[in-house]
DNA sequence: TTACCTCGAGCTCA
DNA sequence: CTCGAGGTAA
């Protein structure tokens, strides 16, 4: 024998190592999952500092995977981006918050399956709805190596450092996992957790949470993943993403609660009140049920989900466009509050519209604390009849946007005037009309108003538009007011001293805006347009004209009826764009930023692509065979054809499925030709 | 719409 | 230390 490597691990210390791993595994799974463990906190601690001294001696046999590892990370400077291997789907929301909303999910899918009144129940799983963030975990081998946000579904964040973190998710699994496994689940703070959080930050004199939701939101953004860890975050388990079984065989799960289960015996956390029921009433019945116990839960949900428990099924619903047809969530209704109305202030849109706003008596609403509530037009202010002073009961709809639900009457005092939209721009003065047929109001000031002139600017040098970076509202507001800006083309003969002498504008602040705008001059056609704020015209039908036009000139020259060839834009659009270039100050504009050197690459005309389709209506009747409602509709529109409800002499086709109605009968009166689906198939191949 | 985190930079006071 | 901008999330 050699001498030995002084500085080589004894094997068994390596094998010592491997088992305080393993033990130290089973122990945190038993403390943070199951909640019960087996030993005291100081005999873990004592076997987590063995582990740790040893790897201090022999750091190259510290795995990814060693319990240790969980707040060794470093400090990030930004967060990577990970694309997921399966789009991070979102789930369809059903709008009645009723318990008999859960009717209309069981309805759906039993039509979509073909089943009538005979058939037996369906089984479903229902599951409660954390009310965190979702996140995609990634397992190779049994060993966790990314942790990814949601994002926009296709393409989230890595926090893979902060997940570590969050003692509810396993490292490392047993033996005979998948050699790929995508764990999907919610992050989310417990309200014991959060309480005892805010109390420790209350206490170190720093800044309070404002609710569990966000706090597990900002730990989870947290570059340094040693401050996520003092943030007490848990985690269940809901689904998969991708899964690669060891052996690439057959299906690894028949049902969504076997998915469950397994993932359980795992290691992964999964809610206790996940339950499997049948049909109809026994939905609406955990709906209630689970609505009964919210309070008490510990955690934050806002709402249920139900999902077709066999995955058979559920690849026979498939999807509608992005969101699974066998998954609905169901929430609990918006909490509702009371407050006050202070004042309804009128605002100034970029169009000149006119939005009436309440003002609110601050209210802490679902998690939030709400000031403000759009009325949306004098209409609305008006069959609300909202007033100054009135008590009313806010709620956030939607989940997000605050929303007046209605006045209490008998609270109010004085008989306050009921509220008009003013005849005059807040800011301007000039006249506010109201066009017949139209709900709002616009103030007719245009580039007169400044109010419209600070948004047309904002609008420009928006990130979707020209970018200028750094040019924000505060700083817009600031320029329009001093008077160095009126005008667009204003942006681009800024002057270094004109800025610089702006509040809060240094040398180095005005010079990053004056680079930012000189990087912007390099553009493109479909940014421009976009930029220039036509009433209609938004990021997609700025990208239609600039495809099919090519240039900017012969847009600006296009006759309405030239512009309605262009896909996706109809009298209205076209119309709107011709009145915008027919005024001699618009094109003014355009002309004095090229003069200032805003310039892009000009194209070709695109080739009028040729759309089988195009000119022809088609009504849809009865279930076709293979494609649905929706998915026939998608096809038709995307070879230019249109969709229309109910039968007319104009009518091109009408697709007729089993079971076809009254349409049909219409039809055959009319002489409308019919086809089936292997008809239309025809028709949409016909010219391709 | 609100809340959170991060960054760069200006302002303020020692 | 404070502010504004910019990004993300629900």
């Amino acid at each position: 024998m050699t001498t030995p490597d002084l500085f080589a691990p004894e094997p068994d210390e390596a094998a010592l190592m491997a088992q305080l791993r393993q033990t130290l595994h089973e122990h945190a799974h038993r403390y943070y999952v199951l909640d019960a463990p087996t030993i005291p906190d100081a005999e873990y601690d004592r076997m987590f500092r063995q582990l740790q001294a040893l790897e201090a001696r022999h750091p190259e046999l510290i795995t990814p995977d060693s319990p240790t590892q969980r707040v060794g990370g470093k400090v990030l400077d930004q967060f990577a981006q990970v694309r997921h291997a399966l789009p991070m789907l979102s789930i369809r929301t059903e709008t009645d918050t009723q318990a008999s909303g859960a009717e209309n999910f069981d309805a759906r899918i039993r039509r979509e399956l073909g089943l009538t009144d005979v058939d037996p129940a369906l089984e479903y799983v229902a599951e409660p709805k954390f009310d965190g963030l979702a996140m995609s975990l990634r397992f190779e081998h049994g060993v966790l190596v990314q942790a990814a946000t949601r994002g926009d579904g296709e393409v989230g964040e890595d926090v893979t450092q902060n997940s570590r973190t969050i003692g509810q998710i396993p490292l490392s699994l047993p033996a005979g996992v998948p050699t790929v496994l995508e764990v999907r689940g919610e992050v989310y703070m417990r309200r014991d957790d959060f309480e005892a959080l805010n109390d420790k930050q209350r206490s170190l004199g720093q800044k309070t949470f404002v609710n569990p939701r966000n706090a597990a939101a900002g730990a989870v953004r947290q570059l340094d993943p040693a401050i996520a860890a003092r943030r007490p975050l848990s985690f269940f388990a809901y689904g998969v993403g991708e899964v690669t079984p060891p052996d690439a065989g057959g299906p690894v799960w028949q049902t969504h609660f076997d998915l469950l289960q397994t993932l359980k015996s795992w290691g992964f956390p999964v809610s206790s009140l996940v339950k499997i029921v049948h049909g109809a009433a026994e939905l609406v019945a955990y709906y209630e049920s689970i609505g009964q116990q919210r309070d008490g839960l510990g955690f934050d949900i806002d709402g249920v989900v139900y999902k077709v428990n066999s995955l058979s099924l559920q690849s026979q619903l498939g999807f509608v466009t992005r969101e699974p047809r066998w998954a609905v969530a169901h929430k609990f209704p918006a909490q509702e509050m009371l407050t006050t109305v202070l004042a309804i202030d009128v605002q100034v849109g970029r169009t000149g519209k006119l939005t009436p706003v309440a003002k609110l008596a601050p209210v802490f609403v679902g998690g939030v604390t709400v000031t403000n509530a759009t009325l949306h037009n004098e209409d609305e202010a008006r069959r609300k009849d909202v007033r100054v002073g009135d008590t009313v009961i806010v709620r956030r709809a939607g989940d997000v946007i605050p929303e007046v639900v209605s006045v209490l009457l008998d609270k109010r005092v004085d008989d306050p005037a009921i509220f008009t939209m003013p005849r005059h721009c807040p800011v301007c003065g000039s006249a506010a009309v109201r066009e017949e047929g139209e709900a709002d109001y616009r103030c007719t000031g245009g580039l007169f108003c400044s109010a419209q002139r600070k948004q047309a600017i904002l609008h420009f040098a928006q990130r979707r538009a020209v970018e200028v970076e750094g040019l924000g509202d505060k700083l817009v507001d600031q320029m329009v007011d001093a008077g160095i800006i009126n005008t667009l083309p204003d942006l681009y003969r800024l002057g270094f001293t004109a800025l610089a002498n702006l509040a809060r504008m240094a040398e180095k602040s005005a010079q990053n805006i004056l680079d930012a705008l000189e990087k912007s001059k390099q553009t493109t056609l479909p940014r421009f347009l976009f930029g220039l704020g036509i009433r209609h015209v938004g990021e997609a039908t700025a990208k239609a004209l600039a495809r099919h036009f090519g240039k900017l000139d012969p847009i600006m020259d296009a006759s309405e009826e030239e512009l309605l060839a262009v896909a996706d834009v109809g009298p209205i659009v076209a119309k709107s764009i011709r009145t915008f270039f027919d005024q001699a100050h618009n094109r003014e504009v355009v002309e004095q930023l090229r003069a200032c050197g805003v310039n892009w690459l000009e194209g070709e005309p695109a080739p009028v692509a040729a759309q089988p389709l195009s000119g022809q209506t088609f009504v849809l009747t009865g279930t076709l065979p293979t494609l649905g409602r929706e998915e026939a509709k998608a096809l038709i529109e995307a070879a230019g054809g249109k969709v229309a409800g109910s039968v007319s002499k104009k009518t091109s086709y009408v697709v007729a499925g089993a079971e076809a109605g009254s349409k049909l009968d219409r039809a055959q009166e009319l002489g409308v030709a019919v086809v089936d689906e292997a008809g239309l198939k025809e028709l949409l191949d016909g010219g391709a």
